[in-house]
DNA sequence: AAGTCGGGGAT
DNA sequence: ATCCCAGACTT
């Protein structure tokens, strides 16, 4: 494996993409890529990223933060406990680490958010530890390389891959290492037509000389998703939406959003949206409608509201329908703004 | 070991 | 439609 080692390093360092973090060696720099970066893409990342650390220049402003700040920050990339924990580990890093990110993987995986992958990658990338790192890239690399057919889902299988990629990650440049199995994974070693022709290490793949590369590795298929039905209001009252404060914990937590909920089973669409309101807001509904089809219709944050029905309709303070702007990349999440204003006319 | 948690791109 | 994405956390 040492000359896969050598192969892999020097064609990262020929071939490895621009990112933003890649020209910083600040610790806290390269954790913020890492927590944004969690089953998240790089390119959708960047934009947050560079706004974030000019937001939130070190661990003592993220620290001393508004929580809806940090969230504001991070509307449209998903996965929101994310920047709750952030902000929580940041704190502690602030109190009980002197402002300065611990340099141990183990230290690192004490922290909110920090869990095996993200303790390795900070400790290899900003520290040059010898830490591997796991993730979808490299579990699909290494299940290839090595000739892994076993279900990756299971933890004796995670536990091998784990040992893989710890027995590559000793050695000079552990962080670039990690990084060029990442690399690889995302660019020539992908999911379906990998590119094995341009692949630095495919003479020494298992998969490859076998000819079975696109169907590695192997994973029991998900379960459907289970559907469920909602209902959400418009609150209308002298030209401003009323707005609620999800729990901290479960679907989008801690973010506003228009008042609803799901529906439990049986329940009709009016009968949950008066339950939800009254649950939510503690308001009565003593009038509603449903909204105009193509007010609902059309854009991915609207359709939050197919099936819904207003309460207290007021026709004068509706706005007029507006197009979705499909150029934004920030869905109307509404993180730091208990009343919306309503523009239009 | 299985569920939950987002949003978006690729096929 | 389905899979996947530089995963972490709860149950």
């Amino acid at each position: 494996m040492r000359l896969a080692r050598k192969r892999l390093l020097s064609w990262y360092r020929a071939n490895k993409r621009a990112m933003p973090w890649r020209e910083t060696r600040d610790p806290y720099a390269i954790w913020i890529s890492e927590a944004m970066l969690q089953q998240t893409r790089v390119e959708t990342v960047i934009p947050y990223w560079e706004r974030f650390l000019s937001r939130f220049p070190d661990v003592h402003a993220l620290a001393t933060a508004d929580l809806d700040d940090v969230l504001g920050a991070w509307a449209g990339l998903g996965y929101y406990s994310r920047a709750r924990n952030l902000q929580a580990a940041a704190r502690v890093i602030d109190q009980d680490h002197g402002g300065k990110l611990p340099d141990d993987a183990e230290t690192l995986q004490t922290l909110p958010g920090i869990g095996r992958y993200t303790a390795g990658a900070v400790a290899s990338i900003a520290f040059d530890r010898p830490e591997p790192v796991l993730d979808g890239n490299v579990k699909r690399v290494l299940a290839r390389l090595l000739g892994i057919r076993k279900d990756i889902g299971q933890s004796a299988t995670l536990e091998r891959l784990w040992e893989e990629a710890g027995a590559l990650a000793r050695g000079p440049h552990p962080g670039d290492l990690n990084q060029a199995l990442m690399e690889l994974g995302a660019t020539v070693c992908t999911p379906r037509a990998p590119r094995c022709e341009s692949c630095p290490v495919s003479q020494f793949c298992d998969a490859w000389a076998k000819g079975d590369a696109e169907s590695l590795p192997i994973k029991a298929r998900k379960k459907a998703a289970r559907k469920v039905e909602a209902v959400t209001a418009l609150v209308v009252r002298r030209g401003k939406a009323l707005a609620v404060r999800r729990p901290s914990r479960g679907l989008l937590g801690g973010l506003w959003d228009l008042p609803g909920g799901d529906l439990v089973a049986g329940e009709t669409p009016r009968a949950g949206l008066t339950r939800a309101l009254r649950e939510r807001a503690g308001l009565e509904i003593s009038r509603a409608s449903a909204l105009p089809s193509q007010y609902v219709d059309g854009s991915r944050s609207a359709r939050r509201l197919r099936g819904s029905q207003m309460a207290r309709p007021s026709r004068n303070l509706l706005p007029a329908p507006r197009q979705p702007d499909r150029q934004s990349t920030r869905p109307a999440h509404l993180a730091d703004r208990p009343i919306l204003e309503l523009t239009g006319r």
